[in-house]
DNA sequence: CGATCAAAGTTAACAGCGCAAACATACCGG
DNA sequence: CCGGTATGTTTGCGCTGTTAACTTTGATCG
């Protein structure tokens, strides 16, 4: 009976197999609620309740469960050029498990989650000031993030078209190549 | 009884009341319901369908008013260099309107405030174009816009400390010109 | 002026939601 | 074997969005 055997009233481990449900729920578009998670693990509405202090509670691993596929997602990438690629792509690939990564006001503050989150950004932080040695990879690490971050909304929430991955993909070089290259006029402060 | 007076049954005019209301709750943090919204207005809580067919037409209506906001802010910056800082300063000022704008799947395809989004980009791309001559100006602008939108969101999501409106505008500044000044190295595609 | 009709409100009701309290079951250590 | 505790269940509350049926009102027209 070890990991997930169901004994009848005893469940074995809903803990994950709760968190099994609703990722396949929102890998599905469904409307996700809790007891919809619930009944679909087979289990009664309040049950999650002895594994998760509420709903908040429940998505907040399931964000972190995201960042850090995110994270291998991005490790995968390897190559600085193509980490905009990935991260836009892991957006439209999993958008209901994205916009509860980002999207939540979150005050949560020693979270498993936000340790997940701060991970990610050193990582890319590492690999801009591995890639571009002479700026402030602090301040180029941030506009980095927030321009494929934007990218990735931006074509969730259809202001830009996200059909064709390809011409997303071509989007997001596109774009990142073109503010690098634009250079002095009027960017100061 | 001309826009607004209330003669016991009929209110006069429910429809911009509403929109009122709602603009009120959303400034003030509330929680935003449609029930709440038509307490709010002093009518029963189904009184709104016969104005808005359901709660995502009102919130449309909502978000077009908050693009047109949105807008004349950017108009109001006038200078290029602050577009961003005036786009982000919005978002946090104006959090839970702004998530209504974006973070919303928004399928309606023929609607106003698609219209809405679609003059802000026109707006920023010919500033871009004018402050940019040499440039792919629909490159640049998309690139623009993703970076301001991805700087509020982070901030509004508490990815980035968005404590001191000061602290954010010299961050908005600072990160722009890192990645505009970023130039060769890993660009391309 | 008075009848009528549509517009714009009302109440009642339904299903679904998050959540809390009280109760039931089954495993685990004495 | 027995009792306690972890982990389930049922029941119930107040909230939500939404529909249906009813009522009030102001406007139009003979």
């Amino acid at each position: 009976m070890s990991t997930s055997a169901r004994d009848g009233y005893h469940h074995g481990d809903l803990r994950a197999a709760l968190l099994r449900s609703a990722t396949e729920m929102l890998e599905e578009g469904e409307p996700f609620s809790l007891r919809a998670v619930a009944k679909r693990a087979g289990v009664s509405a309040t049950a999650p309740y002895r594994h998760y202090a509420d709903k908040d509670a429940l998505e907040s691993a399931l964000a972190a469960e995201g960042f850090r596929d995110l994270g291998e997602r991005l490790a995968a990438a390897g190559e600085f050029a193509e980490l905009g690629v990935a991260y836009v792509a892991f957006a439209l690939e999993r958008p209901a498990l994205f916009r509860l990564m980002f999207g939540n006001p979150c005050d949560d503050a020693n979270d498993e989650r936000v340790r997940a989150a701060v991970d990610i950004r050193r990582f890319v932080t590492r690999l801009v000031a591995a890639a571009f040695p002479d700026a402030d990879a602090r301040a180029l690490a941030t506009a980095g993030w927030a321009l494929v971050h934007g990218l990735a909304f931006l074509h969730l929430d259809g202001k830009l078209p996200a059909g064709d991955p390809a011409e997303v993909a071509l989007r997001v070089r596109t774009s990142t190549a073109a503010i690098m290259a634009a250079g002095g006029p009027a960017a100061a402060g």
